[in-house]
This record gives structure tokens, sequence and C-alpha cells, in this order.
DNA sequence: TTGTATGCGTTATCAT
DNA sequence: ATGATAACGCATACAA
């Protein structure tokens, strides 16, 4: 498959009749340009199909127009039926494509893929980063920081206060399920928290412990990774430690749902025997069985929000938050 | 935020005190360099932290190590609770991470998006293009195959012949599926079919119609975006024109959640009273009431294969077939 | 094996 | 308002 020659700046000048400089301006659309010379250069243009090359433009205005979203997950991981990712993704892209922007999407689940990422950033091939949901004291955005280029993350990044987030009300959120739950007269509440080397665990696992002793409960934990599966395995934990339990806090809405699994397959009715409350809401709550009380953060606008904070730094405004926490809500539906 | 000056390979050559030619030699890899010459060129490397720049590069070689994944949808439509979007970006993602090429992911739901995406294509940002799965006969494809642009389809395209791509049995697993339920003794089997201006839809209902004729059994048929919602609001219709069906095919898992849905709050049970049949088996299918019966289609694998079809094309390898077909393969679970 | 010189297609600076 | 011309950072053909 040959690439057909494609026309430069110099062909449409030529054509034209005018200097490469000119048709620059036209097509950057600078208004020194006297509108018989605009015309004849628009129409050799269109009549060339010519495009300009990004790589030279790039070259000299040290801009690409495109956004990493950097997801520090495997392939598999960010896209298994957890609509985490997605949302952020959709959330992000739309904004994106407001701004004219590319989103050039990189998974980094790897040593060897986050070694790639940090040089594919360096190289100069985006404008700016965002990353997803990260692991641990992730060194990775604070380097580049450093270096100089715009990066932001979704989720307060441990260890280190020089990268600008945003993030949700993790504790918030966790302590009005709760106190549904006590409100509700549940007294043996139990939590399946998420990993605790991601933020989004520690925080909810921190907001259960605080709204426990608040209510002056006994606490039971049992930990999962935010995965049906693990929320599965997690409730059968809890239920053979403690058969009274009446209440579970799940993390994440995944792990409610295999909570849910568990439980029936334990004879335990929801909500009747046990009040069940997740962490997320998405779509697929509204259809489990019972539906699920859950609390609702707002995924898709952490992405927006994510990308329009970055588009700021990029083009240097003044005045950008270090941070910005999101609201979170407790929908209650019939699980609790 | 100063984006801090990068070292050149200039900057590189004058240090370790060779050329740029050289310095360029090394960090390409060429094998004609001296020993002592390219440890010294790699230190002045390292010491200086230099990356090269893509978009010189790029300007001189003409690749940009980079491949466009086009979602003609908007960003709410492709991230909503449906995987089949997330689950071919996963597949496409971890075949181009093999090959060391980024993932830009291009969402063209709009007018003025698609026009976009063109440009950036034509506009060399991009060593080739893969469209995830398109609505009618969009022209797109084959504009971009004239211009000398590597291109593949998810699904085989609509009114071009000029198009590679990869795509499932769509035929072969809903005749599977029709004939397990025949073969169950079902008599009133309807379908309810996906949108008519896409190939997945097209080829789905066809399947069903030619086994149903096959059987010399009466059709119904209702139509569905492929959505939950969809699946439900078709349901309701189809048990409302006949309420003794006693089975049903719908030509997607979220579709054939909405009928179980619609079948529960009608009272029917399931499959005693109405037998009912899915197509993708996403995850979540396992989990429904009762665990759906679905024909698997291998979505990851459509993109794996897409992304590797398109590195051959790229690379400019003899012999690529224009069209792969996966197969498709009938989950027997609960509902039918 | 190494260096020199050239060109890739733009934008931007400076004249005119 | 328009045109020359100099970068931008790299790869590569050609010379040595």
């Amino acid at each position: 498959m040959v690439t057909r020659e494609r026309p430069t700046l110099e062909a449409v000048a030529r054509r034209a009749g005018v200097s490469r400089a000119t048709v620059s301006r036209v097509v950057n659309g600078s208004t020194s340009v006297a509108a018989s010379i605009r015309e004849a250069v628009t129409r050799a243009v269109d009549e060339l199909g010519y495009v300009p090359n990004q790589a030279a433009r790039s070259l000299v205005t040290q801009r690409t127009e495109s956004i990493a979203l950097i997801l520090p997950e495997t392939a598999n991981r960010v896209f298994s039926d957890d609509l985490f990712f997605p949302a952020i993704i959709r959330g992000a892209g739309v904004e994106l494509e407001l701004a004219d922007k590319q989103l050039v999407l990189m998974m980094a689940g790897s040593v060897r893929s986050h070694d790639r990422v940090e040089r594919y950033a360096v190289a100069g091939h985006v404008d700016g980063v965002m990353f997803a949901s990260m692991h641990g004291a992730d060194p990775l955005p604070g380097t580049l920081v450093r270096m100089g280029i715009p990066v932001i993350c979704s989720g307060r990044p441990i260890g280190t206060t020089e990268v600008p987030y945003v993030d949700v009300d993790h504790f918030g959120g966790v302590a009005a399920g709760v106190r549904h739950l006590v409100a509700g007269g549940r007294r043996r509440i139990a939590t399946i928290a998420g990993p605790q080397d991601m933020v989004a665990g520690i925080d909810r696992l921190a907001g259960y412990r605080a709204t426990l002793d608040e209510a002056g409960l006994a606490q039971h934990v049992a930990f999962g990774d935010f995965t049906r599966e693990s929320g599965l395995a997690a409730m059968r934990t809890l239920l053979a430690d403690d058969p009274a339990l009446d209440a579970v806090f799940a993390a994440s809405d995944m792990m409610a749902h295999g909570a849910l699994l568990a439980l029936k397959e334990a004879g335990r009715r929801v909500p009747a025997d046990v009040a069940v409350i997740g962490f997320d809401d998405f779509e697929i709550s509204r259809y489990s069985d019972p539906p699920l009380t859950t609390v609702r953060q707002p995924i898709a606008d952490m992405g927006r929000t994510m990308a329009r904070q970055l588009l700021g730094l990029i083009n240097g405004e003044a005045g950008l938050p270090d941070a910005v926490v999101l609201p979170t809500e407790l929908v209650v539906r019939e699980s609790a």
C-alpha cells in the first residue's frame, strides 16, 4: 500500500501564487490577510486536499494537541466488567473533544509499560498527562511534574504533594452509608474494604472505622480488590466469622454484587436479614436483586474535571486549585 | 509551569565527543558502532536524560508509532454499561502494546467529530486506523483507504469491498441458538433484533429468519438498539402481540437482560414459560437471574485480531486476508 | 566505523 | 499585508 504523496504548504503556495508564509497564515486563521488572497489560498487548499503535517507543526510549536490518559493497570483489569475506567474515559473524552484535543490511551500495568509511558510522555508526544487510579506511591506523576509536564491525577496521590488531583469525598460517602445502616437499627455492621494500596480503598475503610467508632459499634473487616469475585469471597469469610451480622458495607458496587451472591448462597434475605450497601452506583446496580443501595460517586464528572483542570494547566491559567473534591451521595434503593 | 529545556541529539553528541549521526545510530540500535563509542554515547544519553523528540523523528521517518481506534459513537454511548467497546479496546490494547505502538482513541459520534477524525488521520498523526463498529454505509474507511492509509474494520463494512475487516460468525451463532430453542420444544420463538443499520444487527436477524424458515415456524420480530432499556421495551411489545410466545432470541446480552426484566414484570417464569437467549456472553450474564444462555462472541479476540492485521498491513506484509471471521459458540446456562 | 551535509514541512522573525 | 529565511530535532545518503 503506497502512501500517496501528500501536498505540502509549498505546493499550495505555488498553486495560489503566494508564499508559504501566507498560506500558513490562512491555514492558521490569521486576520492579516487580504480577502482576495485568502480566498485564492482556500481554493488551492481544497483543490489539493491539503492537510497540515502535524509532525512538522509540532516540531516548531512544541505542541501536539493530544493528551495522555494513563491507566496503571493491565488492559485485562482495566476493562473487566468494572465500569470505573470506561466512565473516566467517557468523561475525559467529551471534555477533550470540546477542546479539540486527542485522547491517547495508555495502559501501564507492567513495569515495562510503565517505562514506556514515561518515555512517551517525556518524548513530547503529548501536551499533558492524566493518571486514572494509582496504586501505592507511584513516582511517575511526580517525575513528570518535575520535568515540567502538566499532570493531573484522579484520586489523591499517595506520598506526594506536588501533583494536583481530582477526587471524590470517599469518607463522607461511606459515613452517610454507614449512618443509614445504624439508623436502620443495624448493629453488627461489617465492611468489605478495597485494596489498601489505593486511596479509594484506604479512605473508604477509614470512613467505615470512624463512623462505627462514633456509633460505638464493633468493626468487622474483610478485604477485596473491588471485583465481584473478591466481594463474593470476602462475604463468605465475613459470614463464617460472624453468622449473626446484619449489615455489610462494600467499598465498591461490584463487591456488593458479589456479597449479594454469597448472601443468597447462604440463604440470607436482603435486606431482611442482612442489609447491603455498595459504592459507585453503576447503572447495573439498579437491576440487581434486590436493587442496590449505594453511594454514588460522579465518575464521569471526575473524568471531565480532570480534563478541564489539565487543559487549564496546559494553558498556564492562574489560580487553579491543587485539589478538587467532588461530592458523593447516598442512593437508597432496596438492599438497605 | 515552564517546560525545562530538553537535551537534543546535538547536546548528547557534544558531551560524548562524537557526531550527531553517531548518536543517532546508537539510539536507534545500529550495529555498526564501535563498542567504546557506543558506551560513551550511552552514558551521555543517561547523564543528560536524553529522549528523542518524536515530532522530529516522525517528520523524517514518516512514522508516528501510533494507531487510531475510531469508535463511531458518542462517548456516552461507547461507555454505557455495554461492554462491547471496552472489550475491543482491551484486545487491541494488549496487541498494540506488544508491538510498542500507542493507542489513540477517537470517538466520532457527531458529524463534526467525524470530520475531525478524518483530518487527524490524513494529517499523518497515526500509522493506521481501526474502526470499531460502524453504522450504515460510512464512507470514511473507504476514503482513508484511497488515501493510502492502512485501515481495518471490526464488522463487515456495508457498501464497500475495499476495506479489510474482522468479524464474527453472527449467522452461525444465531442459528445455533435458535436451533437449541427448537430442539427444546419451543414453537413460538420471537426475536429482539438489533439496529438494522449495523451489520451485527442485520446478520443476526438474518440468522433468526433463516433458521425459523428451516424449522417451518412463524417469525415474531421486535427491534432494539442493543441496550437493556430497548430490550425491556421490545419484550413488552412482543408479549403484548403474542402472549403465548415461549422463547425469545435477543441479539445482544444487554437486550436479553432487559427481556428478563420484562418477563419477570409480566410474571413469566424463565425458562419454564419463556426461554431466553442472548448474544455476546458478557461476564455479567453468568450472574443474571437466571444465568443467561447466550452466544459467545470473542470480542477481545476481535480487537487483538484487528490490531494484528493492521500491523501487518502497515508493515506491508503480503498475503494478508481481506476478511477474518471468528467463530461464535453457544453457551448453555439456565435461561434456555 | 565515523563524520558531513541535506532535507523533512511547519511556524515565526524580520524585512519590505 | 506579504515574502524571505531561519530555526525546530532528527535520520540518512554519501564521503572519508
